[in-house]
DNA sequence: AAGGTAGGCAACCGCCACACG
DNA sequence: TCGTGTGGCGGTTGCCTACCT
């Protein structure tokens, strides 16, 4: 839709910010101004762990996992909001191609962006994208095979594996001694953000293999 | 001006993996 | 080894808002 200048203010709704049972006393929907203060402070106290204490120092009605998600997908410092540039939305591309719907592992290549975002960005404007590309160019690219999440995780998984493979065989590497870990693997954490060398790279190994099969 | 509609996004849900006793 | 608790993740839901008729 179109572009929203101003994030709109987080007001309470109207079902979900009621207590949803007379049992359970948990609060649930939008968050107001006056938790997120209390989450933030308690959080610098306490560090950004264990959510279930969190939640209850901080005297909110909310779960852990509601804690956790707001700190991670808005209170955060140093997060990015909106406007994602067109290198961004290039890499997010050349990512999901990659790792498929993977997005904590693509939120982890882009500097405060979260998972959250970059699934949502997908789901509303890229996903449109690719399927509008698709219709031009009349080929079924891989995104199609995205109709079934779980074939296409086993797909991506398989992906990321054969390259893995393939780099040990070139450098010798017995097979026994293979221990890939997908998530080690994609560990950015010391690498410069929007570094295009390494996609650019296993995009071509990508190539080379959709050759083979 | 008012109602309808589609898109955007925050937040919840359910499942899974891991840690710990 | 097993059971339980907790955190993490992806999918989905539903409210809000801008635009259309």
């Amino acid at each position: 839709m179109r572009e929203r200048s101003i994030k709109r203010e987080v007001k309470p709704m109207k079902a979900m910010n009621n207590v949803s049972s007379k049992k359970e006393l948990v609060n649930k929907g939008a968050w107001t101004s006056e938790e997120d203060q209390k989450l933030a402070e308690v959080i610098e106290i306490h560090g950004a762990k264990r959510w279930k204490i969190i939640a209850a120092k901080a005297g909110l009605n909310r779960c852990g996992k509601s804690c956790r998600l707001r700190w991670l997908n808005y209170l955060r410092p140093n997060i990015k909001r909106g406007n994602i540039s067109d290198q961004e939305e290039d890499l997010i591309l050349r990512l999901h191609k990659l790792l498929g719907n993977r997005w904590s592992l693509i939120a982890g290549r882009l500097p405060g962006r979260t998972d959250n975002e970059i699934k949502n960005y997908w789901n509303s404007h890229l996903s449109k994208k690719m399927k509008q590309k698709e219709k031009q160019s009349g080929v079924a690219t891989r995104e199609g095979c995205n109709i079934n999440g779980q074939q296409n995780r086993v797909e991506e998984k398989a992906n990321v594996e054969r390259m893995s493979e393939e780099e040990n065989t070139s450098k010798g590497v017995d097979d026994s001694e293979i221990n890939f870990d997908v998530d080690e693997f994609f560990d950015f954490s010391n690498e410069s953000p929007l570094n295009f060398e390494w996609v650019t790279k296993f995009l071509e190994m990508d190539q080379g293999w959709s050759d083979i099969l």
